[in-house]
DNA sequence: CGCTACATTGACCTTGCTCAAGATTAGTGG
DNA sequence: CCACTAATCTTGAGCAAGGTCAATGTAGCG
């Protein structure tokens, strides 16, 4: 997830498919790479030329988990969903990376959770040994990567707070209010619209909740005025309620 | 918690009590640095001269949620319970820090955690700039931490699943699993002994459930036949069925 | 010995899960 | 553009895992 502490403007949406997916997608007009922000000219134009734009249509697979860990990838676009799958099918999504986010970033050689693309999404990817080799020559760079791995760490320790701890309605509130604030930080303005691109399924295996609870729960904080179910969203009426939910 | 990956032999138990606490503690007669397996004896020398050894007695806080992150830490002996707190009251634990582990690399300027010694604990401790400082010298260091910091991430996210998708029986089991795990790779062998310093109380905010449940539920484990429960820890009998039960 | 903190056990209750039936939406082909 | 199908979402009824409350047991300590 790892994300960005500055985000370039939104890429704008675009509708490349599968047929070229998991390679160099020269169609793909979207910005290279979402880290920029954190970075010099030069080190930018380095890094360009070792990125390999690539695009995925919705519901495609990024990697499976255990996969061999190859690449890293910045997420310049669109919606991922990281899970963890046990023997028995249960699944945990233990997050949803943003443009902005890193994904590989650990240095075990196999992937700890799958990577599945929500809607379309765009990527840059590095291969490993590439991105190493870069690493290894800006200390800066590893820095940052560094600051952005433990600022992760510091999110999951959230969550397991709310898979621990929160009832529910805490659950989806504090859900909500942390998609706000993450777009909020990716696209650099506030909104009560939030698009929610994951089934209701998503939600449910992200919060430690079954699909009907999740649904229920939304009707009930709709009923209760404190949002809004739009196609693909919600809206929200009551934040102060919803953030006395999700408070911390 | 970050474990190191290689750990030298287990400090010896010692009773150096609250007075000195938080302070250069000279009386203990531990290795100053658990990290050392990783660094080039050079390196070891520099770190040690910039470190203080400190000892919290048990049930000490070594630091509060929200403290002003000035020090970094490197636990040498003892367990350390690190909890997040609701406003209302409820808590949870988001890791038990055992030897070799590190406290406060985040690079935000306030503990997202509070940490309390579980037993009597003994500390590695550096100032943050000098630690900073350090840092920007020795690449090698950075790489280092954060490789730690990634296999944090990764046992985070194992216990997200742990806390949203297993059952009360599932989570006492990957607890003892989980802890014999750590244990083997701290003290370099496994064993079925698991001392528990922790109370009912803390493992229960560790798993996301009630101390009448993990009460409950190591008692189950033992009428079974699965553990033999003895002063402060157990014993594990049936090793085959907790790993089935713990399974990824 | 008695106090305190911690752990265990029991009885009962609540939240969220399971199972099942509809409702809605999205996708597909005529 | 509409009809048909499949997928997703919502809703209801009943149930069970784990929580709550309360009593009892046990160990450490002055």
């Amino acid at each position: 997830m790892l994300e960005a502490a500055r985000q370039i403007q939104a890429p704008a949406p675009h509708a490349c498919g599968g047929e070229h997916a998991g390679e160099g997608c020269i169609a793909c007009q979207v910005r290279p790479l979402s880290i920029c922000g954190a970075l010099a000219d030069e080190e930018m134009a380095e890094m360009s030329a070792l990125a390999h734009r690539s695009c995925h249509a919705s519901k495609t697979a990024i990697f499976a988990q255990g996969d061999r860990a190859q690449n890293v990838y910045n997420v310049t676009g669109g919606t991922i969903r990281l899970s963890r799958l046990l023997p028995d099918g249960r699944r945990q999504i233990v997050g949803f990376a943003l443009p902005g986010d890193f994904l590989g970033l650990s240095l075990e050689d196999s992937h700890g959770f799958a990577a599945e693309a929500v809607d379309a999404v765009t990527l840059c990817r590095f291969t490993r040994t590439a991105f190493s080799d870069l690493v290894d020559h800006k200390p800066h760079l590893l820095r940052r990567l560094h600051s952005f791995a433990m600022h992760e760490l510091s999110i999951a320790q959230e969550q397991m707070v709310v898979l621990g701890r929160r009832n529910a309605e805490e659950k989806v509130a504090a859900f909500l209010i942390g998609l706000r604030d993450r777009r909020a930080r990716v696209y650099s303005h506030t909104s009560v619209m939030i698009p929610l691109p994951m089934s209701r399924q998503d939600i449910a295996d992200f919060l430690g909740l079954t699909i009907e609870t999740v649904s229920r729960t939304f009707t009930r904080l709709a009923k209760e005025k404190s949002i809004v179910i739009v196609p693909d969203g919600v809206r929200l009426l009551n934040v102060e309620r919803l953030e006395a939910l999700a408070a911390v």
